[in-house]
DNA sequence: CGCGGCTTTGATGTTCATCAAGTAAAGTGG
DNA sequence: CCACTTTACTTGATGAACATCAAAGCCGCG
């Protein structure tokens, strides 16, 4: 835990783009930054929310634990592309939980001051009200894709979104165990398992425990449109 | 298509209310109120966003048409819950269409000059960032409710939905027909169909046409909460 | 080393979509 | 207003998709 040194922040025109220099100066002595190692909790549902969050580096799951102790992913987060903009502005607490799937940093402010900047600075206020635009509707969005598919375009629409959005490889590490997948697209572990041990056996993907390479991807977003 | 008297407006508080008199007789003039019958489209997909719309009274659908112009329903929207909160203020275009369930009126806004008012008022700006918030909240609890219940209890969920929420009575005209509750909560026309009838002679239901009675409401709420 | 969690595969049964076919209701044009 | 067409609704039969149960191998970690 450290202070945030804006000036060096790659966030800093995300949010602070609509505020003049010595704003910035005046808002980011509040800021700090926060280390999660892979697995780490960084927002626990049923919290109070007092802090504002972004990511700077990292990738998240947001999670939702109903009351017979299942989880169910509600959306994967990269920088840029989340934070709590949810729930913040009209809970106390949070309706769900945030976990680091790698190493994350986040940056947090207090989201007293944030109110503040808003009621302040309507350059600010419009800038926060476009990116939670921009953040609802690609999880809407995203959400309504995936409820179309069977499970086997479902786990081919989640290969090549870690592909394409997140890695820009055709080799990677999931990030998420197959039980997490699982609670992602909404299905069972075994399911998921063996949707990977088919798409191996077709020469779509090869696997080596976490590591999956891509070796057929004009097949595999063939299943992910029409699947 | 009228002016709307805002002094008699249920929704004043809703957007105004952290506005002075001056302000929201100056913002007023440029409001405008539309009525839909049951049936008519409000948003088209695909159309250019140049309104900020909310609900006066009625009841709305918000879909998805995929490629294959399958339609999916995103949200059933009720006065003070929705509007157009979600793409407007980061896209160009409506990625969802919105068509009317029942005879519904709108207000019609138009959108630059709710981002100056964002701009230069702190207060309002607040409030609509609230607004937005809850509204995405409550929907991507509902989608979460539903994604882990089987067929039975998201029929179930549904039409306690309609009894507590929108009607609350036990007997009531369904809005939806068999086919969008289908294309709601993800399953087949004909099994919706076969579930109600179930209901039916289970006792839990009375069906005539549109018309639902719920006659045993503590089972149908147990079959929501473990079905 | 052994325990617990993650992974894998197979066998089995349930849930659900699809197909087919018919009835009722609602809109349409003469 | 009636024949006609279309759309909504309903039920049954069938098979596909998927969950559940069971068993075993693997891996990391105390």
């Amino acid at each position: 835990m450290k202070n945030c040194d804006c000036e060096l922040c790659d966030l800093k025109n995300l949010f602070y783009s609509r505020l003049d220099p010595e704003a910035v100066l005046t808002y980011c002595s509040g800021k700090v930054e926060k280390e999660y190692a892979k697995g780490e909790v960084i927002i626990k549902e049923g919290s109070f929310i007092n802090d504002f969050i972004y990511l700077k580096s990292g990738l998240v799951k947001l999670f939702h634990t109903d009351n017979q102790q299942k989880e169910q992913i509600i959306s994967i987060a990269k920088p840029f592309d989340y934070v709590s903009l949810l729930s913040v502005f009209s809970n106390k607490e949070y309706n769900y939980s945030v976990t680091a799937l790698e190493d994350t940093v986040t940056c947090n402010l207090d989201l007293q001051q944030i109110k503040l900047l808003v009621m302040e600075n309507g350059n600010y206020a419009m800038g926060l009200i476009e990116k939670m635009s921009a953040v609802t509707d690609k999880i809407l969005l995203e959400t309504v894709e995936i409820r179309k598919k069977h499970l086997r375009g479902r786990v081919a629409h989640l290969l090549i979104y870690f592909y394409e959005q997140i890695y820009h490889r055709k080799e990677y590490d999931l990030p998420l165990s197959r039980k997490e997948i699982g609670e992602y697209i909404g299905m069972t572990t075994e399911n998921v398992i063996r949707t990977l041990s088919e798409f191996r056996k077709d020469k779509i993907l090869s696997i080596t425990g976490k590591t999956i390479e891509i070796r057929d991807s004009e097949t595999l977003k063939s299943i992910s449109s029409f699947g």
